[in-house]
DNA sequence: TAGATTGTTAATCGATTAACAATC
DNA sequence: TAGATTGTTAATCGATTAACAATC
């Protein structure tokens, strides 16, 4: 089996894609040209194409692409055909927001334990999931077969937490503290820490503040 | 004033390189080499080496590195070197985490007002924060200046907010919404949607699910 | 058919890596 | 001095853009 490795920089911008085409949809659009469709994005059209071009072809010369079929081919791609299962570590605030976040469920994301060690949040309800405590993390996880795991505890617990996520066959985490998580490479981690990004728009920002 | 324009790929590590320092300050390094920050980072050595040659020589041939100076040249770079206001629209629940959240004062983020439209937050505080309506946006951010905003409101007003902050000096956003916005292209924004996050780790998640 | 737009190849651009003289 | 490590240049690698034949 010859497949050829799409670089990630593509696939980063494939849920894009997705979702811009999802506003499309709504707005009642049923074909598009990559030129539409990279105005929306704000990049170029041949990019777009090009993009596409590792996975198939999924326009008509001539005509575009089929908004519903492109939609259908990007879900495929990035496997979004399914529900996912994901676990929160961490009840705190941010964890709750993530947890009662209503923008999951309408893309096949489906939060369904949150996990803390604060005997004062164990046993109670963030919507309609149930905080449980930590021990239990490794026997839920994989009783379930969990393979995402949202990460919001406090850095000093998460290099030790991630290890365990890992040994019980987690596969990809998203990680929202500020620890740079060392991981076996065939695990995936997407950082989110606001401190970095709001460092790096401050380079923008120049000399003067008012 | 010829300035070479230093590319954002480089910008967007240095915020890393930074943190990363001031973990090794603590842990009470005084001097370090290009190769074992890499090393820390999960880098390269020369990659390190070539970004920090944007903005001048910093280390010495045979030593390294001072922990302390390179903390200090990248807290300038990045115009770290004084407090800046951040404005949180949106008392939502992710909203209350952000605020909330104790790693921005230490950092020189101070949030100074949250904005929420709905007459039953509208008043009310979230820790030491006064929540504020949203029609008193215009005037308190120009009465403090404000140049950052953090949206975290739902995705049906993010545009019309955004616009609204651009018109009274925001220059950079911190986007939590799922929507791409379309600003000028003086205003800097860095989007963080879970979602888009997800779907990216997800096709790497491959064919099975248990 | 004529016009439009794809998919793909080739050209360009930019970023990363390697290598090494300079020098602490 | 000998060893180590920087800063920088040149080589490589990869990503983006441009161009156009294919074709709807």
């Amino acid at each position: 089996m010859i497949e050829e490795v799409v670089p990630d920089i593509v696939i980063s911008r494939l849920p894009r894609y997705l979702q811009t085409l999802n506003e499309m949809a709504k707005e009642g659009l049923h074909t598009i040209s990559s030129q539409t469709l990279s105005e929306r994005l704000g990049t170029t059209a041949a990019q777009i194409r090009k993009d596409l071009s590792f996975f198939g072809g999924f326009g008509k010369q001539g005509m575009g692409y089929s908004v519903y079929n492109l939609i259908e081919q990007l879900q495929r791609i990035l496997n979004l055909d399914r529900i996912w299962q994901v676990v929160v570590v961490g009840a705190g605030d941010l964890g709750r927001a993530l947890t009662r976040y209503q923008g999951f469920a309408i893309r096949g994301i489906e939060i369904v334990t949150m996990f803390d060690v604060d005997p004062k949040v164990v046993g109670t309800r963030v919507g309609s999931i149930m905080v449980c405590h930590a021990d239990e993390m490794e026997s839920e996880i994989q009783k379930r077969g969990v393979k995402i795991a949202i990460l919001t505890l406090p850095a000093e617990a998460a290099q030790v937490t991630a290890d365990r996520l890992v040994n019980v066959g987690v596969k990809a985490i998203l990680n929202y503290t500020p620890v740079t998580l060392r991981l076996p490479e065939s695990v995936h981690v997407q950082q989110v820490d606001p401190v970095l990004h709001l460092q790096h728009l401050m380079y923008y920002l120049g000399g003067n503040q008012a």
